[in-house]
DNA sequence: TACGGTTAATGTCTTTGTGACACTTTAAGG
DNA sequence: CCTTAAAGTGTCACAAAGACATTAACCGTA
């Protein structure tokens, strides 16, 4: 290779790769934060994530995923990017870049293990406004959520909230969860058949009334996006 | 600030930001495309873009904007980002890192320009592939136009392929390019009158039968989104 | 000035998918 | 066996797009 072109001739910008894991306990939308153990802003809150390994990783997804499994030993079920942030304000050290990926897990493939770590936690979406946040992250958190509140009305993303097995009634749960009303349950149901991205089980499941259907995702299947979306 | 953080303390990866620049001239969509004037890929054509200038630029979007002004002229009308592409083999000097972004102009705003440099030229998207493309921008391109197929779907940002002030069929014929298939003019009609983004003028123009009406995007208003799209 | 060609705009019936909500089914517990 | 509760179905209303016929307005030409 020619060693005129050299990697620092130019000033390249700080460059980070977080992630926005967002997950439903409860009826609750709850993103994963991070309490910081080195400045800036040592001590407070922030989006899991941290610079990219270029002997490790061998793409930013890698680097997210890392990240990730850092702090819940998982790998998540959903991964996209979200876009990144950049300015010449949002980092004392000078002009940064992050690129900031979204992504969504059960809750009980984590929580045992988030548990045990003190400097991780579940934080309800509600109660960001009222913690001390690293960066910007409080705003991109909100974008992040947006996204994922848009994904929900025209898409199956919800599912990955949700265990291998689950019913129409976990998923319209989380659903609501994340977009915050309620939604038909008809309509639901006219999505999971539609959608053809589940497997129908032979198995019921008590819920305190009739028996309730079991679903699982297909394997293989790419998430459905549909033409039309939920109502607002 | 603390000298403990050393911005060089990492080893960063390359990062540079390239821009997708859609136009529709005639009835085909259409890229700009560069000649690469230094390695790698000399001499090959890519997408417009470089590195950050961080003593200028105040965030990526202002680099992007920069690097598009260069071969331009002008600013576009519209751009947001598509996504990154990152890898430790899509270029020869190491771990890049690369943000894309999507952008769309009325051709009569820069074709003059255009022609007057040699060294950037409208591709059309069809012909993407006989060409010999930098890096892996096909594969770039290829995001860039199903992102820009499916907003087409859904919102009205066609109409910045457009001049400021332009007819219902310049707009149909402008979105038949982008998706690659007929719409119906009614629905279009419908939709315009919808998302009330637009003035019509009191103008008409001539267009070899009755008198077109004239339509312009109404100042300030942001782009209109749909919550359903167009037949496939 | 009347007529045919051409493009613009409207009218309207059909189609599709969601909302609303009543109704039926099936399980658990007394 | 009756009540309660949640699961699941049936069906009509409604909204927006598709399809396509009809009307409107302009031009050139005879």
């Amino acid at each position: 290779m020619n060693k005129s072109y050299d990697i620092n001739e130019f000033k390249n910008p700080l460059f980070t790769v977080d992630s926005a894991l967002f997950t439903v306990i409860g009826n609750s939308l709850k993103v994963l934060m991070v309490k910081r153990a080195n400045e800036p802003f040592l001590g407070r809150w922030g989006l899991p994530g941290g610079f990219v390994d270029v002997d490790i990783d061998d793409s930013t997804d890698l680097t997210a995923l890392r990240k990730l499994k850092e702090k819940t030993s998982v790998a998540p079920q959903y991964l996209e990017q979200l876009r990144t942030f950049s300015g010449i304000n949002r980092d004392p050290r000078g002009f940064s870049v992050t690129l900031v990926y979204f992504a969504l897990v059960a809750e009980q493939d984590v929580s045992s293990h988030i548990d045990t770590v003190e400097d991780a936690q579940w934080v309800d979406i509600k109660q960001i406004a009222d913690l001390p946040v690293a960066f910007d992250h409080k705003h991109i958190i909100e974008q992040a959520k947006e996204r994922l509140q848009q994904k929900a009305l025209y898409s199956m993303v919800p599912v990955y909230c949700l265990p291998e097995y689950f019913t129409v009634s976990q998923l319209k749960s989380v659903i609501e969860a994340i977009i915050g009303k309620t939604i038909q349950r008809k309509s639901l149901i006219r999505r999971i058949e539609a959608a053809e991205m589940f497997e129908v089980l032979d198995e019921k499941v008590k819920s305190g009334g009739r028996l309730a259907q079991l679903y699982k995702v297909k394997p293989g299947v790419d998430i459905v996006n549909f033409e039309r979306n939920l109502s607002v």
